[in-house]
RNA sequence: GGCCCCAUCGUCUAGCGGUUUAGGACAUCACUCUUUCAAGGUGAAGGCACCGGUUCGACUCCGGUUGGGGCCA
């Protein structure tokens, strides 16, 4: 292979979501072709006919496109194969049909669907592997016209050769070894003339000079009919590289959209479900399995993850460089992925660890560029309006750097809507209330720190520590008691950060307001 | 059912015959720090599926068993 150009290519179907295994073989070929200054394509496999076509493809086009995984030819890109419909390219598989009936690889079959299946019966009850006997293969202008005065009608069937074995050289498994004598005569085109996949992935992979073909594992065993027809047409031979998959969490089974249910009950699935629900409840999003799933890449550009992230996540998932090296930039995985270092166990999908790389990557982010990140959830939410205000920017970059990492990914920043909620309408809980705010004591803390917030307070962060404090001895408590009436005051909850933070953030005023509610609250309580 | 693939801590993995009392990360647990909640710091627990063989020596090589997965039916 040595000079010929890298061509890689992914070759999703429009499923309307694109999934994490998808994903992570785009990546791999992302990856790969960059590295090598090849090609990454992206061709569509829509041989299905779906309806809404577009609208089910843009989540995947989407999905690339948030991951940065950039194709170079494909759809709105074009390209010199084009087109990269398989829908539009009925005349070159049917060109492709042709050539291989022309050359005996393959040949019309008039064989009814009850005729095969009785064969395979007998093979069975001698217990012996079916295959087809050719027996209603046409191969003559007499035979066709024989069969066809029968009334028959003809699918065209892959010529497999009867002997021999086949070995592919796959680049991450070693040699693989196939006995030809098992192989079917796999249908290529039906009786209505559609194509089978077999047909179209080899035609447009030798069509399109895809060099190597990075894939899933599940169509290693369909490698043989695949490399025959390549060979049978004159293609050269791409190399092969089968992924391992994406596995659920706890088994090896394939992880799938439709399973989120079972996966839920897995405490790592279920932790990271509840923040991404709290978010959509706060943004008004739909949480129906179809359109809000961990499984599907959509789910977390919607809560707020940073690609990066997911990206090194899904680098390390099947692929790792040494044993220690485990943040990877984009440029850094593309000079050190290897697929020989590709894992061929199966790689079970971990929800906690994906997020770790999330709180890694979002805190290397500086405030400002994490202020940018959450606003967008503040305005859907409706909790600030656009254009943000140059002063509401500030507060909410004020309670970025408070939150620190307690805001993992961007929507986590709803948690904190306390403080944009106007005073009188603050909720506070209950239990809190009556822990910290109601007893005696703790009110007469909260009337202190109201009288100490004079006009002319030099209103700081120190200050407000300090006073806090002050209040403290004075008074012989805890100073917990004192930052937890606080608390519960101006933010409703008996939890969140520092309290100096959470007064400076609100301002004098609106300190005053919620801390004047709060005593009233508890007076009725 | 036939064929193919796979098998190191709960999870992702390093390991490509001796450097290994099997290393790291996430998760877990304990302790610590702490003005709540997080975070931080320190530490702990936890694994080579099994059985044979090859070898002076196997996590590493070979065979088998078991288990898991895939493809074709």
């Amino acid at each position: 292979m040595g000079n010929e150009p890298v061509r890689v290519r992914i070759a999703p179907s429009p499923t309307g979501a694109m999934h994490l295994g998808l994903a992570r073989t785009a990546l791999y070929n992302y990856l790969f072709a960059r590295q090598h200054q090849g090609v990454f394509i992206l061709r569509i496999d829509d041989t299905d006919q779906v309806r809404n076509q577009a609208e089910m493809l843009e989540p995947i086009l989407n999905g690339l496109r948030w991951l940065g995984l950039d194709w170079d030819e494909g759809p709105k890109k074009g390209g010199p194969y084009e087109p990269y419909y398989q829908s539009q390219r009925t005349a070159v598989y049917q060109a492709a049909v042709e050539k291989l009936l022309a050359c005996g690889a393959a040949y019309l079959d008039y064989a009814s669907p009850e005729e095969i299946a009785a064969e395979r019966e007998q093979a069975r009850q001698r217990g012996e592997t079916f295959r087809y006997s050719r027996r209603w293969m046409a191969e003559t202008a007499e035979q066709k016209a024989k069969f066809e005065a029968q009334g028959r009608k003809p699918v065209v069937r892959l010529k497999m050769p009867q002997s021999g074995t086949m070995v592919i050289e796959d680049l991450i498994r070693g040699p693989v070894e196939f006995d030809l004598t098992l192989e079917q005569d796999h249908i290529v085109q039906r009786q209505d003339g559609t194509f089978l996949y077999h047909l179209t992935s080899a035609v447009d992979d030798g069509e399109m000079k895809i060099s190597h073909i990075i894939r899933a594992e599940e169509h290693l065993s369909n490698t043989p009919r695949q490399v025959f027809i390549l060979q049978a047409l004159g293609y050269p031979l791409p190399r092969f590289a089968h992924l391992p998959f994406v596995a659920e969490p706890g088994s090896k089974n394939k992880l799938s959209k439709r399973r989120l249910k079972e996966y839920l009950k897995r405490a790592e699935f279920k932790e990271l479900m509840t923040r991404a629900e709290a978010i959509a409840r706060r943004l008004n999003l739909t949480t129906s399995p179809d359109l809000f799933n961990p499984v599907v890449v959509d789910f977390y550009q919607k809560t707020g993850f940073l690609p990066e992230a997911l990206i090194n996540y899904l680098a390390l998932l099947g692929w790792a460089l040494d044993d220690h090296t485990e943040y990877f930039t984009k440029e850094e995985l593309i000079r050190s992925f290897s697929l020989e270092k590709v894992n061929r166990a199966p790689a079970s999908f971990d929800p906690q660890k994906l997020l770790a790389f999330q709180v890694r990557y979002m805190m290397e982010q500086p405030v400002p560029v994490r202020t940018e990140l959450v606003l967008p959830y503040l305005i859907k939410a409706g909790l600030i309006k656009e254009p943000v205000a140059p002063e509401i920017r500030e507060m909410v970059a004020a309670i970025v750097q408070a939150a620190g990492d307690r805001i993992k990914v961007a929507g986590d920043i709803l948690e904190y809507e306390y403080f944009f909620i106007p005073d009188e309408q603050l909720a506070l809980d209950p239990k809190a209330v009556q822990r910290w705010v109601a007893p005696e004591g703790q009110k007469a803390l909260l009337a202190e720190f109201q009288a100490a917030l004079t006009e002319d307070l030099n209103f700081t962060k120190p200050v407000i520590e300090s006073l806090v404090a002050q209040l403290a001895t004075a008074t012989n408590t805890k100073p917990m008691a004192v930052s937890q009436a606080l608390r519960v005051a101006l933010t409703g909850k008996d939890y969140g950060f520092a309290i100096a933070d959470c007064v400076m953030i609100l301002g004098k005023d609106r300190v005053r307001n919620r801390i004047r509610r709060a005593l009233t609250v508890a007076q009725q309580t």
